[in-house]
DNA sequence: TAGACGACTGAACGGCGTTCAATTACACTG
DNA sequence: CAGTGTAATTGAACGCCGTTCAGTCGTCTA
């Protein structure tokens, strides 16, 4: 009795190619240019039955930031495996820095946008981001073993600074907040070299990381496990 | 004759109200919850009226913008002054951060949002940015002087360096990218340390600094002097 | 074959930014 | 004071938007 299984797949099907649909119209125009009712004609459905796939406009999105997730946790492996650890960590954020550059809507809707709500309330783990960062810290800890950091630096702390100071040029990329004829690559380049040359420095830090870290909340508070 | 002068001041002055009306409501509620009608409901005029004042709702949050950089001055000019250059460098980035704080929706609307559009077309000069940029640069300079940077270090860069690593912080904090036990404050103090400290080690720099730099463009490509 | 059930739709609701013909208010002219 | 011209203001509409819901239609079950 395998009908029961096509209907699941045939379902599967139509929530994928709402995605789809969603995905190349945010990338091609930006989410402000999405709307339920493109996204319907684009499938050739009717507006109102996208309602039964995601509860919300919002949780279409927040399967896609997800998906982003997933984009980028490719672009850092990819740029991981330098044999020098510290060159390892400069190429992660680098590739961190080119994911905002050639996925710039995704990046946009993974840490800039403020349409998707209740950012504070609980959310579940996205294990893809706690494992990059888990990667990126190993990799500063082993930095630090290799001497190209003070031994008393904390990996998480150094972590939390490369991660804010790095969002800096990839978010006046992504928001065009830079003049025409500015260099955005090397200015995110000499913003990387001098926050590493920074924590190699040895200033002391008083920043305390919290074992949770939270990239983007679910519109409903569930973590919606697309695909 | 003073008919027209009172007709002149009469007009600013529903002008004014508009921009008041706008800055309350999107203070309270942000950007994104800010309507043609309310603002005009609260003012008490027709939405349609509201044209003949502004002629677009991106016009009233681009004068609103500029309106913040009045502020975002203020709060730089109040941090200056400390005898040490270095400590005053500090000091001016450390209030551009909190300004991204206390005035987060300013902030939003004048470094991240993406909803006011033609960001590539040509903006006329932010005098006050401009000068604000200039004195942070001379700060730089002066920090040069007294030997607590490399005397090869390009103030530009150095500056431009600075802004786009405190951004990042800042950015975390008004778009909640931080996870609630996460304490922002000490995340901004160790970036600003860390890029400070990595600016002190004398890494070469790769940025060249374009002459012009802007923050945001006019919607209609015209710089609205509100007021 | 009757009924149940799920997918799907058309139409609507209340909101939005914006436009425009028509109206009003008012200063000026004769 | 009556009439005229002008600028301010409005109501109604247009075409969007996200979302809801009663109802339809086709398919599977009993």
């Amino acid at each position: 009795m395998g009908i029961k299984e096509r209907h699941d797949r045939e379902k599967l099907a139509v929530r994928e190619s709402i995605l789809t649909a969603a995905r190349d119209l945010f990338v091609a125009e930006g989410y402000a240019q999405v709307s339920i009712r493109k996204i319907a004609e684009r499938i050739e459905y009717s507006p109102a039955a996208i309602y039964s796939y995601f509860p919300s406009k919002d949780d279409i999105f927040f399967a896609l930031a997800t998906e982003g997730f997933r984009r980028l946790d490719d672009t850092i492996r990819a740029a991981e495996g330098a044999p020098d650890p510290f060159i390892e960590l400069r190429d992660s954020w680098w590739a961190f820095y080119e994911f905002s550059k050639d996925q710039r809507e995704f990046f946009h809707l993974m840490f800039v946008d403020r349409s998707v709500p209740a950012i504070t309330e609980q959310w579940q783990g996205f294990d893809l981001l706690q494992q990059m960062m888990a990667r990126v810290a190993g990799c500063i800890q082993r930095s630090i073993d290799a001497g190209r950091f003070p031994a008393h630096l904390n990996p998480e702390v150094a972590l939390h600074v490369l991660r804010a100071a790095l969002t800096g040029p990839a978010v006046l990329g992504c928001t065009c907040r830079l003049a025409p004829g500015e260099d955005c690559d090397a200015l995110a380049r000499d913003v990387l070299d001098t926050t590493l040359a920074g924590l190699a420095a040895g200033t002391p830090l008083s920043f305390v990381p919290s074992p949770a870290c939270t990239p983007v909340a679910s519109p409903s508070g569930v973590v919606s496990h697309e695909g």
